[in-house]
RNA sequence: GCCGCUAUGGUGUAAGUGGUUAACACGCAGGCCUCUCAAGCCUGAGAGUGCGGGUUCAAGCCCCGCUAGCGGCACCA
């Protein structure tokens, strides 16, 4: 039998990054058994779920670079891929067990069920449903259905051992004695969670259910509807939950947690799917930790998934994440920035062919710090802002400006330039070749007061790369437009010269 | 409270059937490079495998007990 997987979210927020790794996973295992991957919307919860979340994880997934076989949005053979759409079908499997006798109708209100429970926790005793309404006969039953009562169809639970061999977990063992007969059917018609996947599932003939763990306990009952149904069940796998880096479950406390976040904060999907896959599961030591979904497809092995929860480890992401920008075309990355800068009124908003262009050079300079694409706008900001005001917070500024040598320097440096018809990373280097000469400065001493005066800061991309970055800016038709080095040079001076005056030597 | 799951450096994971100095990656520290910060390269520190017993010539791997964390105990999913 060929291998068949569902991934089943249900709609009623983001995708959360740990339910994302189960779709990974789910997806890894279908594709490496050339098997059925399946999407399928759990929204029995009328009350939370949201055809915008549906559309929004459907969107998130795919752009993660999964694809499905089946699902709400390209159908299949075993649809309506909506549990809400699905609801004649419980109804029906729901009627066949009270007809075999495997489930009954029970009466008891909501206040009754309360009662029991705050009698079981006033003696300290697990809740279990008593039963009450197992032993209905059928003329009470009658009377009571007549009389319009409403209610739920429980499942009676049998006696005995549950034990299954889980994937990741190996065997597992539950006493059916803990579990009290439970809701199948709800009053209102709509099935109970536990219900509805197994039906599901059942019918949508999957063959592995990889999920989360804290559907481990949800196993025995879903087990046991299975054995009622005279079906054998799917083979188990369950995922250890994640945690956040303070080992409690991830939550917004800790951050994002949404793809959609990291997706919008600028993580590249490669990276993202290849940092997930590896949550819970490592390749062999040679192969490093840098794979791309074709290397994934071949290394991985469900049987090999960690039990034990893990931490997500942002730092790690983003270790990763910037790998696989340093090796994405510099085009591709222009395209990827270019709404970031766009956003903040830093370029053009139809993007002329020169803009960009010069946007490349712009990119590669910054390039080693950014981790994610959206810290561009952050990392641009000594291209497009030249801001002496905020340049004097530095102390380094200070240094320069008291600095007799530094400043004279510049104003060699300036004189240096003043002919040079393009300044280019080469006429610059002559330039400052010849100030050294002058001078006797060089290296730092040389290089840095020029930095400063370029830049308004102590630190950045080298000023190889930044001085035709300035050169070519300064002819762009930015919205907000950039000096030139020479037009830099005199400001600093002039500025330099302003303060000086204002605060005389301390 | 009851039931279940888990436990290897700060983090993710390795270490076929028990066998020498517990490995790889991220991070961290230092160095090199260098006009700066990064990046890159090199070097290094960091766990004796949750705790306590046992079995054995030998235990991260086996057995027993305990602790902690997480999940569940719904007419939620």
């Amino acid at each position: 039998m060929s291998v068949r997987v569902r991934f089943a979210p249900s709609p009623t927020g983001q995708l959360h990054v740990g339910n994302v790794r189960t779709a990974l996973y789910n997806w890894l295992f279908a594709r490496q058994h050339r098997g059925a991957f399946i999407l399928r919307i759990e929204d029995t919860d009328p009350e939370r779920s949201r055809r915008e979340y549906e559309v929004q994880i459907l969107d998130d997934l795919r752009w993660l670079g999964l694809d499905w076989d089946e699902g709400p949005d390209v159908g299949g053979d075993f649809g309506p891929y909506r549990q809400s759409e699905r609801l004649a079908l419980y109804r029906d499997y729901a009627t066949r067990l009270l007809e075999a006798g495997w489930a009954y109708r029970c009466f008891c209100t909501e206040e009754e069920l309360e009662r029991e429970r705050a009698q079981a926790r006033a003696e300290d005793r697990p809740y279990r449903y008593s039963g009450r309404c197992r032993q209905l006969s059928e003329r009470e039953v009658r009377e009571r259905a007549k009389a319009g009562l409403p209610y739920t169809l429980r499942f009676r639970v049998r006696p005995g051992p549950i034990v299954w061999e889980d994937v990741v977990r190996g065997p597992i063992r539950w006493e059916a004695e803990v579990i009290g007969d439970f809701v199948i059917l709800k009053s209102d018609g709509w099935p109970v969670y536990n219900f509805a996947v197994v039906v599901d599932d059942l019918l949508m003939r999957i063959t592995h259910v990889i999920r989360g763990d804290g559907h481990l306990s949800n196993t025995p009952r879903q087990l046991l509807l299975y054995e009622a149904l005279g079906a054998t069940p799917p083979v188990f796998a369950h995922l250890s939950t994640i945690l956040g880096a303070d080992g409690t479950k991830l939550s917004k406390r800790h951050g994002a947690t949404a793809l959609r976040e990291f997706r919008e904060q600028g993580y590249l999907p490669e990276a993202l799917f290849n940092f997930l896959a590896l949550l819970g599961w490592a390749p062999p030591h040679e192969v490093g930790e840098l794979l791309s979904r074709e290397h994934l497809l071949e290394l991985f092995a469900l049987e090999k998934v960690s039990k034990a929860p893990a931490i997500f480890d942002l730092q790690k992401l983003k270790w990763m994440n910037r790998a696989y920008l340093k090796a994405k075309p510099l085009e591709d990355l222009v395209s990827a920035v270019a709404p970031y800068l766009q956003q903040a009124g830093r370029v053009p908003t139809p993007l002329d062919e020169a803009t960009r262009a010069w946007l490349q050079r712009v990119v590669e300079a910054v390039l080693t710090h950014v981790e994610h694409l959206s810290q561009i706008v952050e990392e641009t900001r000594i291209i497009f802002e030249y801001d002496l005001g905020t340049a004097l917070t530095y102390p380094e500024v200070r240094e320069v400006l008291e600095d007799a040598g530094a400043l004279d320097v510049l104003r060699r440096m300036e004189r240096e330039l003043a002919d040079v018809p393009v300044i280019t990373t080469e006429a610059f280097r002559e330039a400052a070749a010849r100030v050294r000469e002058q001078t006797g400065r060089k290296g730092r001493a040389l290089f840095h007061p020029l930095r400063i005066a370029l830049t308004g800061r102590p630190s950045g991309p080298e000023l190889d790369k930044l001085v035709p970055i300035y050169e070519i800016g300064a002819t762009l038709p930015l919205p907000r437009p950039i000096p030139s080095v020479r037009d830099r040079l005199r400001q600093f001076l002039e500025w330099a010269e302003r303060v000086r005056a204002e605060s005389p030597s301390r």
